[in-house]
DNA sequence: CTAGAACCTGACATCCGTGTAAGGGTCAAG
DNA sequence: CTTGACCCTTACACGGATGTCAGGTTCTAG
């Protein structure tokens, strides 16, 4: 599939997914005239890529993270700890994040037109 | 309580603080000399922009929805209606992060030194 | 072959809360 | 009065993913 077949597949921009690559997080196949080609698992790498970035972690994690050319996963300890380091905090983050829905659910109450 | 104390007392920098005044969150009485001066409420209002800033919420919404000249709770059904779709969307927020946060401690296991 | 859609690279712009530096004023203790 | 800590405004910089424009090339349908 060309680029703006996977744009259309993931949401992501076209610009997006030029971005993913030069950031290392995505491969492509390119065509005789220098145009992008990507197996159709491309789509849920670009998803998954998609779910990190939105939960805060930067592309150099994500990169650090998930090693994009080998498909061969690397384990190693520093990876498991890189990983739980992130893991911990996306919980904290999800844990301010409901205090705050309280607040807002607060908020709403106390403003609520009677 | 001058900026310095509040700052010690919230964890906001000087900046932020005098920034939130810029935008219109959080008001303050100054001396003389110009010098703001801040009553002892402010730490709690401090506290609660935080909050809302941590939760994604931009100055301009946080404005909107906590006007701050007036301590009158501005009590409309437009206000609340904000608040309201704001709420969702946090909540929205957290169920993609708790996704998210599965596929990380799926990968922690997947990538687990044995 | 040709038109037009789709793609390429490179570069610059945007958002927005925060850091930081410059140059100067305020305030309280000694 | 002096000193030093604290504060003032103004202005510029940043990060990082994404938008967008320009100028050119490739691909595909007719």
């Amino acid at each position: 599939m060309r680029i703006g077949d996977l744009s259309a597949a993931t949401g992501a921009s076209a610009r997006s997914l030029r971005y993913y690559e030069e950031q290392g997080l995505l491969a492509s196949a390119r065509s005789g005239g220098g145009q992008r080609h990507y197996p159709e698992t491309a789509v849920e790498r670009v998803s998954l890529i998609q779910s990190l970035l939105s939960a805060g972690l930067n592309s150099a994690t994500i990169q650090d993270v998930l090693p994009c050319i080998s498909n061969e996963a690397i384990r190693t300890p520093w990876l498991a700890d890189r990983l739980t380091s992130e893991l911990e905090r996306v919980t904290k983050q999800i844990d301010d994040l409901n205090r705050t829905r309280d607040i807002l659910a607060g908020l709403v109450e106390q403003y609520r037109v009677d």
